[in-house]
DNA sequence: ACCGTAGGTGGGAGCGCTCTCACCACATGG
DNA sequence: CCATGTGGTGAGAGCGCTCCCACCTACGGT
């Protein structure tokens, strides 16, 4: 077989696929004008450039990525990279919230968006030599337990790199976007105090994941502001699952509780479940805060209160930061910090005041 | 600016990325040979085999994708096409359990996941443009109400693809993976007829769309079987709010049915609100039967009686079927039906028997 | 002795693109 | 009249890789 017949069997088989040759031919200018008509058309006359354009349509072409990344040294891609991609994990809607906002950011662009899910230990190493082997422009970074060897690793490689939620190891000077987590423990705390709850606990984080940690903290410096006593506190998995069975220790230690601050909205239904299961009602009895403000809960017949994290908004800005970086290599690029804002649903005032 | 310091300017901050040249310099053999033990290893001396491995750890080396790519024509990626993507349709965990199991079936391959979301008409022009262009080895579509256009114009390119959901436009024989949505429909009435009820109505999902149609058909058929009269039929949009809107339709048409069956969770979850807006009980005066088995709502207090929709696993066959069609273009691929299942949950017989 | 045929190897030719550079017109200024 | 641009052009050299092919050895059968 061939060089020719060989391209006419592809073509046959549906995939013309012309080269900047064929564009160039048909469009009766050289190779190397019709790349500069395509690339923005600095140096090109205006009928060069309407020549291209026409042939441009007529063939259908397109420029073949890979031969372009070849020379240029970009591929015109950008990694998500996502680590433990357990459906229970892909389940939050954090995740479709920052999907969403990363590729609205990349609108525009001719960025494409790699998904990259890495599960425990062995994989990550696959995932960090793909993200070593300039397959991509640029990663976004979920932060997670163990963003601290990323961010080391990544930091010294020199590839552009945005986490969202603030990693472990700082000093790498690499850009974040971030809600501001203590401030909206500390809000929590500041409305149960508020709403006259005076023996509080919370069902907290994750104390490998940094969101967690600022929450719990701010959330200790509210209860501490409020001049009430510090409460219990249990960690859990951010789960409904595990907020319940959290819970089920916060009580069990502390029957007294009135108000108890969940790390996030899944942990916050397992709280209510918990509390109802105990025999006690929802707002009367115990006061419930979650985080997030989950788009499914908001719509419950109970709406929980809780506090409000710009997700999609902040997928956006992270997505914008990394084509700054990526374009501009060399500009230092700061941390973007949200603010937390608290919002009033029934679980904590239904019935009281 | 020669060459060589061309090299250095262009790769960020450091990394020369050795090539195969290097590689085999380091290991002692030629570029062909070097190439031959990275893919495959046929026809490679066990100790050549075991130069270039070393090789391979002690320089880092990762093959550039691109030139690989430029010549093999395979681009080590797949797409992921999901249409609409409002951040509306992205909470829906739907999505979630798509890419979760698409992700899954491509773990072990050297496959990437590319994520291409295309909003109204002129985009998906553009994500035409890219799925044409060679960039991906195949696609997954996320058949939705244009589906039929993807289905006629992919069919047509050879460009392996895979839907999930069945298209409206069949005769391509493009595969697909689809839920017995028919069955389902006809579980749910069947179920409502089973515990006593006789004045049924359906908030079906949008009619552009298969799943939405099937169900509805699913539980005419169901209905009819019970020797029930054909109820009040309106068409949701498998959201929440759409849901509660439909049902208040529903309700002011039909004040006295019994039972009700949504085509999606979320939407019976609005027609729960609703009837108990209206000063009703679930499910003592009303029966409620949703669709999908949402993961959230199962933990819900309420267990809303539900069909079970095994995404994750339905995605991985996608990704799987996929595969195999980029492997073996010949090889003329079945659409994959999965079974519905009825849960029953509190929604249809907390209270009675 | 001869010719297979097999495993193993290296050189060379591209894949489709961008980029440098030489080159051509035709202005302008001395 | 030659310098010195300046907008526009096309040939050519790669980018790093895989594949084809020529070329080695062996080793067996005839």
């Amino acid at each position: 077989m061939n060089q020719k017949s060989h391209r006419r069997g592809l073509l046959q088989a549906g995939r013309p696929s012309p080269t900047l040759e064929d564009l160039a031919t048909a469009a009766g200018v050289s190779r190397s004008t019709a790349s500069r008509a395509i690339n923005g058309g600095l140096k090109v006359s205006p009928e060069a450039q309407a020549a291209v354009d026409a042939a441009i349509v007529a063939l259908g072409y397109t420029p073949n990525r890979a031969a372009r990344s070849l020379v240029t040294r970009r591929t015109g891609s950008v990694a998500l990279v996502i680590p433990e991609p357990d459906a229970r994990v892909m389940m939050d809607p954090f995740f479709a919230a920052v999907i969403t906002g990363v590729n609205e950011a990349l609108r525009g662009t001719d960025m494409q968006l790699v998904l990259l899910m890495s599960r425990a230990g062995d994989d990550s190493a696959r995932t960090m030599r793909y993200l070593r082997g300039g397959h991509v422009d640029g990663a976004i970074v979920v932060s997670f337990h163990e963003a601290d060897d990323w961010a080391e690793t990544l930091g010294t490689t020199g590839l552009p790199t945005v986490f969202i939620g603030r990693p472990w190891a700082m000093g790498f000077g690499v850009p974040y976007v971030d809600l501001d987590n203590f401030e909206g423990g500390r809000l929590a705390a500041r409305h149960l105090a508020a709403t006259g709850r005076t023996r509080l606990g919370t069902v907290a984080g994750p104390a490998d994941m940094t969101a967690a940690v600022d929450r719990l903290e701010g959330w200790m410096q509210g209860v501490r502001e409020a001049g009430l006593p510090p409460g219990p506190v249990i960690h859990g998995d951010f789960t409904t699952a595990g907020g319940a069975e959290a819970a089920r220790d916060l009580f069990s230690g502390s029957p007294e509780l009135d108000g108890v601050f969940a790390a996030s909205d899944l942990m916050a239904l397992g709280v209510i479940d918990t509390v109802r299961g105990r025999g006690h009602k929802v707002p009367e009895d115990v006061a419930v805060v979650g985080f997030d403000n989950h788009s499914l809960l908001a719509a419950n017949g109970l709406g929980l209160t809780t506090v409000t994290q710009p997700m999609v908004d902040m997928a956006v800005t992270a997505g914008q930061l990394l084509i700054r970086a990526i374009e501009n290599p060399e500009e230092q690029l700061e941390p973007v910090i949200y603010p937390a804002e608290l919002v009033v649903r029934g679980s904590t005032t239904g019935h009281c005041g």
